[in-house]
DNA sequence: CAAACTTTGTTCGACTATCGCAGAAAGTGA
DNA sequence: TCACTTTCTGCGATAGTCGAACAAAGTTTG
């Protein structure tokens, strides 16, 4: 007799998990819900409706028969912005609306001046994003006439806010540690001024994280294991472990942009004040810069996207590089962490030579057991990720339990 | 406002918990129980009383005062064997008998010779084990007459068997894949075979992730996030996530061994076919090797050891050499991973240049931010290490919930 | 030494979450 | 029209937990 490990209950179902079932579209009636839950009718039933008092569930009418009474839809209510979102970046940021489902209600990217400092950026993100959600106001409280002992916020109330930050985020303080490319933000608690500035609840992450989570929530939510990087003008990752987001002891967990890797040399130096960094070696602004060094300007990575789909010698060359140093790194962490995915995201992501040097770098150095079943993908949820994760973490805060 | 992690509950008060917090000996009596484990008295009592109706917990006289009425003292049932472990090197097998607290009962190693095959090597241990868990009979019944409706079972049955193999295991269907050093073994399904030749259950894995557990146990047990070093005859890791052993999506997580390092040139081949692997650099096997090469003839690694002691430069020069090798993958684990402690065990560890060498290149390569609160130990749990993890996972799968 | 207080542990009623089942509601198909 | 299916709700039963009262067994204090 040999012990086998406990089948771990995928669907707990808690009334997040509902939530998720329906806003998925994996379930559309309590009949659903209660197969896919593995509760009983009684069960569903009854915290269907304490989500539809919560007002974060919605009847919708009645669907089709199969055979028998027809069921009583269930929805997640959409078309109203009850969540912000903002996907800081080096140069743009994402600003996005969301409804409960973690759909993107309205989205827009505007420039950002980093430098500008903390104060100055974040103050007018959150004032935009807070007209932006304004401007699609959520569902009305669907109760009848005056407010119930239950009623449901008030239509169109902003239940909070998620904010991705491309550096490190010091979980869950809210603060900003040492970031390589965001002068002036070294310590910021971006917690606190938020508190300051805005009366609803808000979650700071890590632009990487936001991305696995909108990654993994979209199309990898029944895997428990999955790293996701992010290459962009930088490159970070994130880590979902055993279903839910690692962030780790200090909330730095799938900082990968600043390990070494054996680089040309001289080793080219990193914002850091390091030599041979992964971020020095294969981010976007890192390609900028050599292909600068080597001749041949470029003003930003688009350019630098553009001569690598016109064929550039050296611009490919340079890919090739970031993504057998990319593979490099990654190799450790498959090997380390063996996960189920590894999906690469952000602008360079796009780049089909990086990613088949970074595909062949990681099949020639990882343990077979770890790649046999490995799935290396691109990031396809597009350029609304980051804003998507940032909801996804606020769903999660504002779902009791 | 801002959202804060609900602060997870350390001990959920699962049955498994309370004979933790008794075997730990944080509490010992049901009043401590229900203090440390946040459950009512009511709750904790019929719990313990569950417990004890088990065989897994016994009551042992009362304690000392301590200003009303004296604790009726808790202890796990000792000094019987009801436990078997193996724990499986190289060249030598340490073989335990423990019984339910965890604690070792009676031990001892023997040379192994792994080229003789899994059917030879594991029946041989398989008997030894079952023969040393019979030499000293767990505690007797100690329910009354008759077996009753819930009766313990026989007393000095053994409960299971933990076997820790120095190799890939595939988890959890217990089959060796691709091991580097143990030839004959590729493919063998060591579940399979135990339970055929044993009629107790067996859990089997990595002989790293074994350590892990045993010194996460015994040290570490409030720490969420952990990374144990093995570096012996091979190198090999474990990693504990959320407390919990993490072994990845095929099993094969913390199997460092084969990742490439900057090494000399030529790099050396490693027995994995591939060159330049952790394994070919900062093995036990490694420095014997290259030591020969040097023309320092030694046979073993316990060779090495002295020659170290001793002072001599080219044994102390690979040793530094391996721990920054060591460093620089364990670099990228701890950006990635973000641990709360990294400790490094096996007969490696002793040496201190290598620990030193390896805790420098930590230092210098990780983000400020992992490496701010990191705790770099060396494992000090003894040489018993190995059998401990394996019974602290026979009692996981033993304990029902 | 007796009364008062402490600590430990159990008993019991209450509460909550869940389930199973009966059954109502609503529809399909012969 | 009648049998059958599917969906959903209502209700009693059950399990797990808690809180309060209480019993048990000490210690401390007057």
């Amino acid at each position: 007799m040999t012990i086998d490990d406990a089948p771990r209950d995928l669907l707990r179902g808690g009334p997040r998990d509902l939530l998720r079932l329906v806003a998925s579209g994996a379930a559309v009636s309590r009949a659903d819900l209660a197969r896919l839950s593995g509760l009983s009718p009684s069960t569903v039933s009854q915290r269907v409706e304490a989500l539809i008092s919560q007002g974060l569930l919605e009847e919708t009418g009645a669907g089709k028969s199969r055979g028998g009474r027809r069921p009583r839809q269930l929805a997640v209510p959409t078309g109203g912005a009850v969540i912000g979102a903002i996907d800081l970046g080096a140069h743009h940021a994402r600003i996005g609306a969301l409804d409960l489902a973690g759909q993107v209600v309205s989205v827009r990217s505007r420039p950002v001046r980093i430098d500008d400092g903390p104060e100055v950026v974040l103050g007018e993100l959150l004032a935009e994003v807070t007209a932006l959600a304004a401007a699609e106001p959520g569902p009305d409280s669907a109760a009848g006439s005056g407010p119930g002992p239950e009623s449901p916020p008030a239509g169109g109330a902003l239940r909070g806010i998620g904010i991705g930050i491309p550096g490190p985020v010091q979980h869950p303080t809210g603060r900003i540690v040492s970031p390589s490319r965001m002068p002036g933000w070294n310590g910021f608690d971006v917690s606190a001024f938020c508190r300051d500035h805005t009366d609803v609840p808000v979650v700071v992450d890590n632009d990487a994280n936001l991305m696995a989570l909108g990654t993994h929530r979209a199309v990898h939510s029944e895997l428990d294991h999955a790293v996701y990087i992010k290459a962009g003008t930088g490159i970070g990752a994130g880590v979902i472990s055993g279903g839910q987001l690692h962030r780790g002891s200090q909330g730095s967990a799938g900082d990968i942009s600043h390990c070494r890797v054996v680089a040309t040399d001289p080793a080219p130096l990193c914002s850091c004040g390091n030599t041979g960094c992964l971020e020095a070696v294969a981010s976007g602004a890192a390609l900028v810069r050599a292909l600068g060094e080597q001749g041949v300007p470029v003003d930003d990575l688009a350019g630098v996207m553009r001569l690598i789909d016109d064929g550039d010698r050296h611009a490919t060359a340079l890919a090739r590089q970031a993504g057998r140093s990319i593979g490099e790194i990654l190799a450790v962490v498959v090997n380390f962490f063996n996960p189920q995915v590894v999906a690469i995201g952000g602008r360079l992501a796009e780049c089909e030579p990086l990613l088949a040097s970074m595909r062949a770098t990681l099949y020639e150095r990882c343990l077979p057991l770890a790649t046999e079943t490995l799935l290396i993908e691109r990031v396809t949820v597009g350029p609304d990720v980051g804003v998507m994760g940032a909801a996804q973490l606020v769903i999660d805060q504002v779902v009791n339990m």
